[in-house]
DNA sequence: GTGGTCTAGACCACA
DNA sequence: GTGGTCTAGACCACG
């Protein structure tokens, strides 16, 4: 379910994060939904239980799941978006990025685009 | 010239790096044309010789610059893009997980689309 | 275990990543094998650490080894050999510099042959 | 006449060096032939007269060149390769490099003596 | 415990 | 003057 590879410079809580928001966004966790306990995704997934613990205390920060003390962790039932200039300076500046390292492997505004229309199927798709 | 934030969690020399190459790509330095040197460099941004000397090693191994012993460093004349899976994987990982955190601000496809458009304009704007 | 020579004109932690990729294509570094810790390795060969990080970066950016952060180096275990116009570049160039060399102290071709192949003799050898 | 490469990492005044050495090897250079003089040459490659004179220094130093002070610089009529296990070992060191680094492009025996037969056939053909 | 980054300061070869 | 290497010692994130 969750894609993680411990030989990335990614830390695993952070890919964590990550993998476990893009199912949500491609509706694979919907909201309300119960996650796994943190030792039983630990297991799943073969991570340092201290690490998933930290991965949901950042999910949980980020009002992305909550946690019901005794009851487990629930995806937002509720999650409204809002604006944040902090985390779109961030968006901006790692696409800035990868347009800059775009351009030295030969590629340019299309195929950017391209890669954007891919991502957007694959989320779909999937 | 170089906008260097040493808060930042992104290294400085990957920061160097990204600068320099971005002002390469913006034509605000051109084929042939030298660097600072290092110790200068490391003085205009109040940085360890070392820190500007590991981002300038990287940008060598990258072949954006060529440095040339004793004389300096100068933005490489010939550049040439080759095919560079890894890199393309990681431009790819960046775009999407960009694509993930835009969705969580309430940015949808043609934000992104427009955020694209943006970051290219600037690029030849200065 | 690696055969370090502070005297040599060859930077240190270039013998380092020589001796470890004659390890392992001797046969006595093995794909996935764990290497001693940057401080560890640093401490047997009385070496600062970072000089060893600086080898063990090299090395993982030749994709020679995988770091797993926090938990250690390990010999490539999916070491896919590339194309590389520049490093077969090199590599030509090193063996007409050697084959010139020889000339002088008065060695032909047959030596040279003979040469490389006691080289892959004490590869398997060893 | 002499192929030399400012931007390349061997330092100029061993590449100068060595491409004598080549040329003499080839019999374009023959013993008793006066060489260019420091100025000329320097002029001739555009380098530093100090870098050429430091090869000159180098190569009278190896017995590959004589200096007849107020003549000029010949090549070394009566040069006699002799044992040298210095040398030896330098190329024999050399030679393992390259094979190991030959092994990580995937490179095999055959191919290196494949590369030591055109370097061979190159010194002859030009 | 691990590796990664950074600073401070030194020495060296090269041009 | 230039960049390259090395040491010593520090701090940090990750697991």
């Amino acid at each position: 379910m969750l894609n993680i590879d411990p030989r990335s410079s990614k830390p695993i809580y952070e890919q964590i994060v990550d993998e476990i928001k893009a199912n949500i966004v491609k509706g694979i966790l919907k909201p309300g939904e119960k996650l796994p306990s943190v030792r039983e995704l630990s297991k799943i997934i073969t991570v340092n239980p201290n690490t998933v613990s930290k991965a949901y205390s950042e999910l949980e920060r980020q009002k992305v799941i909550d946690t019901v003390s005794g009851r487990g962790t629930f995806v937002s039932a509720n999650y409204k978006p809002r604006d944040d200039d902090d985390r779109l300076n961030k968006i901006k500046s790692s696409i800035k990025d990868a347009i800059i390292e775009a351009y030295y492997i030969g590629l340019g505004k299309e195929d950017i685009i391209h890669i954007v229309d891919e991502a957007y199927k694959a989320m779909k798709g999937e």
